[in-house]
This record gives structure tokens, sequence and C-alpha cells, in this order.
DNA sequence: TTCATATATGCAAATTTATTGCGTTTATGT
DNA sequence: ACATAAACGCAATAAATTTGCATATATGAA
């Protein structure tokens, strides 16, 4: 399994065929520390901030194209993203109240996307779901 | 089942302790006679755009707070808006390319919502989920 | 190792999406 | 028909994201 810390960024980068710019790097390092799906605010901040803020957006969309990292919705009005390589895909319990997330193991037997392809009628291919839960967390009860 | 032609707004309005005002029983009925999330541009545009900006984010907030209305995301950069009173708890596939959404019914034999809290530490309460599929439709394959 | 070049970055400006404050209007219960 | 809390509209603002273009750099080939 692949850990915080053997994460090798340049490498996962040049395997999808990004160049491994230092930016870069930095911003899948920074996500490799997390187990929660960071703002874009957040990322910001944790890198040191030396990354100019267009370049951040275009780069975690380039990540995002390629899979290496996932954009999740918490309903917080701006997107979070976490690394996606080499995890597991789960879902995410969100408090309506404070925002605190907290990850699930997906809990499927089978395969969501093959059930949902079968089901649908206009659809060619489905290779991704995001499943996110809403409620109130203990604090915030 | 609630139809389309048939769903009394001002009734769904009082029922969730709502003002039953001209501008959201237009909003509703707007929606109920859509099967996708719309967008809150769409929804102005098909109200006739009487309704100033302001208050139509401010109602979908309030539809959205009392369950009347559902938010969904479909990785656009904005937030959609769906009826949620009378319809069944439901799932998108969207079309990576351009957008496209269509509605699964949902497919699981269990409430996720109880599985979801029974493998959570911190939450108290889970009370809705969303999942959405993303892929390409047949006409962008 | 140097070089050419597609890729990535940075800056400034613009756009899109959403929010706030506040005074006025209106739906609703009495 | 009245009082009043809830909604609304307007103007301004904030937050999130995007675009165009010039410059810099990672990478593969010579």
């Amino acid at each position: 399994m692949t850990t915080a810390r053997s994460f090798d960024a340049e490498a996962a980068l040049r395997a999808a065929g990004l160049r491994a710019t230092p930016g870069r790097s930095k911003i899948l390092t920074v996500l490799a520390y997390e187990t929660h799906p960071l703002s874009i605010e957040r990322i910001r901040t944790r890198m040191g901030s030396t990354l100019n803020q267009v370049t951040l957006y275009r780069a975690l969309e380039a990540l995002a194209d390629v899979g290496i990292v996932t954009r999740a919705d918490m309903q917080h009005g701006h997107a979070h993203y976490e690394l996606s390589a080499g995890r597991k895909h789960h879902h995410h319990v969100v408090c309506r109240n404070c925002g605190r997330v907290e990850d699930i193991e997906a809990t499927h037997a089978t395969q969501p996307e093959r059930e949902a392809l079968r089901r649908t009628k206009g659809f060619a291919s489905i290779d991704d779901y995001a499943l996110e839960f809403f409620g109130t967390c203990n604090r915030c009860a």
C-alpha cells in the first residue's frame, strides 16, 4: 500500500505523462500527508504558498484529469482535492454544522460503476463515482 | 407518487413552515417539471427571470434547509438543485465531456446512511447522502 | 551536455458564483 | 384590517475560478 511517506510524487507525475515540477510535487506531498480532501486554500497554506494561485488551480486540474487526485464536493462552496493514486476508494461523511469530514471505507461488494452502467440508457462508460454522506458529528450534536 | 403536474408547491411550502410566496412557488413549479438537477442560472431563465438573483439564492437555500429541494454537485463549478419532495432517492450519472445527466434509481437494498453511521467513529447522525457517477455518454463516446 | 520545444508558470485582468447589509414589501395568524 | 416576522430587492462586496499572454523550465533528442 502507498503510505504518505513512501509516496513518490515525481514518479506518479511522470507515469501519468505530466512533468515533474517542484510545484506539483509539493502539492502531492501535501496531499499525501492528509487523510481528508483539502480545500485549495488549505493546500496553498500547507505548501508554504510559493506557488501562484493560478498555477495551483491549473495543476490540480491537470492532476485530476489524469486521476492522480480526486475532486470532492463537501457542499462548502468550493472544491476539495485529495490524493487518489494508491488509495482505496472511500467515502466521506460531512458534518453539516462544522464541516468536519471523516472517511469511511467503500462498503460495496460489487463495483458500483458497473451496476450503474447497467442501469443507464445513454452512457457508454462510467469510470468513477463520488459518495458523500451528510449528518451531524458528535461534537456538534 | 407526486408527478410534475400534481405537485402542490404552496402546500409543500406551508407544510415545511415556509411562506408560500409566488417566487418560491414558481421555483418549485419549474423544478417539478424537470427530471434533472438544474443550475441556478437555468432555474432563473426557466422562471422568466422575474425573481431577483439574491432572492433566488436565498430561496433555494431555504428550500434545501427544509428538504424540499436537494443540492447536487455535478462538478460543473456551480450548484444544481432538484426537487426532492415526493421523489425517490436517486443517483446521477454525469458525462464528463458534455455535462449530460441521467438519473438512476437507488441501487441499495439497505439504507446506506445506516451502514455509513455504523462505520463512522465521530458522527451522531447521518440523514442524507449524494451519489454521483462520472463517465462518458453515448453521444460523446 | 547542449538544444529545441512542448509544457508549465506567473502576472494582471476578467468572469462567474455566491454573500451581506439594509430598507421595503408581503404572507400569515389573530 | 392589522401587526409582525418572514421575504424580497437593490447595491455593493466577497469568494472562487478562469483567460490571455509573455516568460521560464522539464524533458527528450542530437
